[in-house]
DNA sequence: CTGGGATTGCGAACGGTTTTCAGTATGATG
DNA sequence: CATCATACTGAAAACCGTTCGCAATCCCAG
């Protein structure tokens, strides 16, 4: 069956080769946010023969297309993740590596009206909270007062 | 003259070089936001055998040292700037590539705010905007209007 | 002054990403 | 359904910012 990413890429007219199902399957079908290895591992177990670089090419085309979203986590390498409606940031569990996603109209209106009084129209902006569970952050002021 | 920097890192105790030296300076006398490179040959201009290597290392040695501040603006390289007290980010015109500082109680506590309701204490954070003139902007509107 | 650990310059290595190029697959056309 | 121009692919090399290994040099406590 054709998956959501592959009808997405039919429907902008993009010539659709057997690598482009198999990632937008693997795209489609992911719930994280994969770096561009990941997405090749998910893909060469559905097709062993599909190459890193053509992986790296799709990842691109399907950005530029806008059917996908390049994440930057900070970590050196580009995540991904299918593009939604609704827009989103991610907070970062730094023990683990978790990534919970939020949203906040508030927060979206409040540097909207930042850069309005900056002068200035947003045309792009990216906000990464990095934190810990609130539970163990309590261990940590607990580990700092029994070493002052 | 013994610049800001250097003062800063004789007081962290840290080996003082002449080299280190140098790149105090040219950091003490930065109000941008350079890169390495650019670091490097602003330093190169006081001292032509400065080693990029070193430029490398020293900013590594002076960020761990809370001496400055890695800038990360998107494009795909570090950017510094010097350690202040008061905490700021930064908005980017994609027009000219200026940058222009900011900062907002408000948005840092309703930042706090979330990062505590999904039970979470932060740790750190990021938040960039990138934007157009207001003015320029309405150029842009108009344009598409032309071309609908 | 001096000795020895820290620092430097150079070039090689690194990790993620892009490009080159020759061979292959796609899908529009007849 | 066969043909064919064209776009796409795999493999390897190039790229780019950054780090590392090593021998030579420098700082500064003694
Ligand atoms: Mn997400
Ligand atoms: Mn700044
Ligand atoms: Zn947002
Ligand atoms: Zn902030």
């Amino acid at each position: 069956m054709t998956s959501r990413l592959e009808a997405l890429c039919m429907e902008k007219g993009l010539k659709m080769t057997g690598q482009r199902r198999v990632i937008s399957q693997v795209l489609s079908e992911a719930d994280d946010h994969p770096d561009v290895e990941e997405v090749h591992r998910r893909a060469a177990q559905i097709d062993p023969r599909i190459s890193i670089a053509t992986v790296y090419r799709t990842m691109r085309l399907l950005e530029d297309a806008q059917v996908i979203e390049r994440v930057d986590l900070g970590d050196g390498r580009a995540r991904y993740e299918e593009a939604t409606a609704d827009h989103h940031h991610h907070l970062i569990d730094t023990r683990t590596g978790r990534i919970i996603e939020f949203a906040s109209p508030e927060l979206e209106a409040m540097k909207e009206r930042i850069a309005r009084e900056l002068g200035y129209k947003i045309v792009g902006h990216r906000l990464e909270i990095y934190g810990v569970p609130l539970d163990e952050a309590d261990d940590d002021a607990r580990d700092e007062e029994k070493r002052p």
